[in-house]
DNA sequence: CAGGATCCTGTAGGATACTG
DNA sequence: CAGTATCCTACAGGATCCTG
């Protein structure tokens, strides 16, 4: 009986892991969370904090964070336009996450810098 | 000069998020590294822990990470061969972001059943 | 500045069958 | 049980140029 539900909750605990490895997938979703949440606002700004990333992937992955309410995109129709993004507050909840791969992040390079 | 280096410092973060990223990348690492810190060490039986996964899929990543010293693979060469993976010390360095990402699924479930 | 439009490619990952 | 071997393809992601 407490073998059955340890067995049930690790099961649980595999495709909570799943479900979260699906919505944050691929290379650029966390890092684009991570630059709007540390204030980044503009596109290029957002662009520019990135390294690596095109404008064509920004763009799409914008597009989709936007639909999935992960931020809130506003448009100041001055000329020339301002466009803002910023994080909403559920967008905020993979902070640990992010504080957590960030750490490894770290950690990982002094590991790599005492093997040489 | 404090904004130099609070940008400084953004721009290590954002690389040590990708670092960790390129890392853990795909769909199927953190599940593997779960299910052998969960104490899964015969190869059916962590390929059965992880919903989805294919055994070639499973026998790949397995390769791989034994390589990098993720995991130590040991062969008793009795008949039938039994073989056994166990985590390293290494292995277990992402446990915080495994931790972080199923506590994020969970919640996330919440989330979703409350909207229905 | 804030993107859109096109074109292109590698490879992660799936399906299926087979072996010692 | 513990994998290999093939075959296949969708799509993430890159490169480049263009527009209001």
């Amino acid at each position: 009986m407490a073998e059955a539900t340890l067995i049930r909750n690790q099961a649980e605990e595999v495709k909570a892991l799943q479900d979260t490895i699906y919505v944050i997938g691929g290379k650029w979703k966390l890092p684009i969370i991570n630059s709007i949440c540390n204030g980044n606002k503009r596109f290029r700004q957002i662009e520019r904090s990135i390294p690596g990333i095109t404008t064509r992937m920004l763009s799409r992955e914008l597009k989709e964070m936007e639909m999935n309410k992960l931020i809130k995109r506003t448009v100041y129709p001055d000329s020339p336009v301002l466009v803002e993004y910023e994080s909403t507050p559920y967008c905020k909840t993979f902070g640990n996450i992010i504080l957590a791969m960030i750490d490894w992040g770290k950690e990982h390079k002094k590991y790599i810098q005492e093997e040489n």
